[in-house]
DNA sequence: GTTACAATTGATCATGCGTTCAACTATAAT
DNA sequence: ATTATAGTTGAACGCATGATCAATTGTAAC
């Protein structure tokens, strides 16, 4: 009679020290949705042009649909993830409205991923 | 007669110097998409708790699935994307693969991400 | 008011992506 | 060689997501 644990092979080698250790380190749940999002709003090719578009100057969003080569509509859904995030603030002017980053953290957490890139 | 067009409003206000000035600042293509891909690959909240976890110590798949809770196989899947991206190197023994960060850069960035979180 | 236009919003569609399942590979022990 | 198990791989499924289109809002000019 053989014993046939199909379950056992998710645990049996199972460092539970180790595992323990590190579950007691890990951030919370809200932390680290919290930091994907993050990383989500600017693994957009588009996105990251608007980005990094802004933090040359402030543009409206007619210029960044000039930049990005997408439509103004496009370009307006981006826009709104980047603001739900922080990323950009705006200010109108007449009918348009001019986008701008919020602050310099973004371009710090770009460089950094720019220095893993080239490697 | 009114004059029908319908393409100029996404042209019309457009600053074309400024356009100009960013674009030729703006990185090429090639960059772009490669910054946006290691932004992508540490958007998901399984593969950050994976490197975040790494960053403590060395682990085996076995270890690692049972720390995110999801399936070897599920683990495996994610862990090859980060192979792919050079955020992870491996190291065989006997019928385990152990796991550890490629360098500190990543760490860096989840860090200079963090801060941005909180504020 | 009416016209013109910058920008936003909602619906739709196609594509991308994470998990699961099943099949397979590799290593170790008997 | 056989058995057991750690891990990989490919297919499939369902959900998320980015671009487009149409409709709408808000502001300025007439």
């Amino acid at each position: 009679m053989k014993k046939t644990n199909v379950e056992t092979c998710q645990v049996t080698v199972v460092d539970h020290r180790k595992v323990g250790r590190v579950n007691e380190r890990l951030p919370g749940n809200r932390h680290i949705t919290d930091l994907a999002e993050t990383f989500k709003v600017l693994s957009d090719p588009t996105r990251l042009r608007i980005v990094l578009a802004l933090s040359m100057e402030e543009l409206c969003v007619c210029d960044l649909a000039t930049v990005v080569k997408l439509s103004i509509s496009a370009v307006s859904h981006q826009l709104r993830l980047l603001k739900g995030r922080k990323l950009v603030v705006f200010r109108k002017q007449g009918k348009q409205v001019y986008y701008r980053l919020d602050d310099d953290h973004v371009i710090d957490l770009i460089h950094a991923a720019a220095s893993h890139v080239r490697e």
